[in-house]
DNA sequence: GTCTATACCGTGATAGAC
DNA sequence: GTCTATCACGGTATAGAC
């Protein structure tokens, strides 16, 4: 209940506190370093579960200076989506994403989402994880559900390609190839120099969706 | 902000109002009917961003009745929890679960997890979104897990048996199928006669679980 | 830029009348 | 079994000193 050992602590300090304090290098927030801060906090306890008070006392500092880089939790919230958003909407406006079979388009876009969930992947699953209570929350589902009808539409193209199989209803198979990637923010934790890491599991998800779990 | 609309509406008043109110042929709620209730709320707002004023008008009672029927927000939690759980251990002990080689047991509980998943679509999500805030979400995450962790047995079986393809790594497969599985809760919504429906869906998942995309 | 102090409201829960 | 009234607490946010 009392705050000692989450008091402010200057990286000048030199004190190993467990906190992560503010970024290398400053001894104060900027709104980005706090947002870093804010939203793990938000993914460990929900968005709603997680208070003014905890954000301080992760952040170390008192619940007002808080208010002084930011206007409040909701402008938090709307920073961590719209960073999450701008990742994934990049994505449609590479070179791979516009050319080829709409097949091979579609790979691409898979690889490469389940690729930039990970590497933002705590803003990203802030985004997967709104319900639509605030107005900042309505706006993030709105602009979700934009990219998941971009996607839709390669898959619907490749369909039209006569690419893939049949049995299978393009809508549907939309969901549940979004749902197995978004699963990712379940379970993936990055570790420093990550990359092959990334790439393994980005293959598994490519190689489980396009081939299925049976040997051929 | 009034509750004009939402007051206590006994079915045999006729009055065709929005609330679900009481379950059919009773005029007073059992824990039982307004669990149904409040899993509903919780399931739309997120249980920490349900209050128990939200509770109260969606029941169409005061807040106060509600501890006349159970001890709090976090009972009705539990008891949901609890259902969904009740449901999904239960199809490790279906018969076509325990024979056979591993492949077809693991396709008979992939099947059956996204049958029950729909057919107790608000009790199992409800599980899904559980953080680890409380004591009773804790427990929740708890026995998740070991469910998770008997079919990823089941997954491994299937490799030793040289069932599986060579290329994906077992942990890491049984987590995508998982998220591919749970993904139903975030757009299935179950219609009055929705067997076909289920079944259309359940095919859908084991299709491109085990066969993927692509055209063979 | 950070702090302490505080305003003000909504929260989960209880008491007791009907 | 439901209500109104009320409680103690914690919520977001602001004021103003340093």
């Amino acid at each position: 209940m009392d705050n000692i050992g989450t008091m402010p602590v200057k990286p000048s300090a030199g004190s190993p506190a467990k906190s992560p304090a503010r970024s290398p290098g400053r001894d104060t927030y900027t709104p980005e370093s706090l947002l870093a801060v804010a939203v793990g906090v938000f993914n460990e306890r929900g968005y709603d579960g997680t208070s003014m008070e905890h954000l301080s006392r992760a952040a170390g500092i008192s619940k007002s200076s808080i208010y002084h880089h930011v206007r409040g939790k909701e402008e938090l919230l709307h920073r961590a989506i719209a960073r999450a958003l701008d990742g994934l909407f990049a994505i449609l406006d590479e070179p791979d994403a516009g050319r080829g079979r709409a097949i091979e388009r579609l790979e691409h876009v898979t690889r490469r989402t389940a690729d930039v969930l990970m590497a933002e992947l705590p803003y990203v699953t802030l985004l997967l994880r709104v319900r639509g209570n605030t107005r900042t929350e309505r706006w993030a589902m709105e602009r979700r559900r934009e990219f998941d009808h971009r996607v839709a539409g390669l898959l619907k193209a490749a369909a039209a390609e006569g690419d893939l199989r049949t049995d299978l209803d393009a809508r549907l198979a939309t969901r549940l190839l979004f749902g197995m990637i978004n699963s990712i923010v379940e379970w993936y934790r990055p570790q420093p120099g990550d990359a092959v890491d990334r790439e393994r599991v980005a293959d598994a998800v490519v190689r489980l969706a396009f081939e299925g779990l049976r040997k051929q």
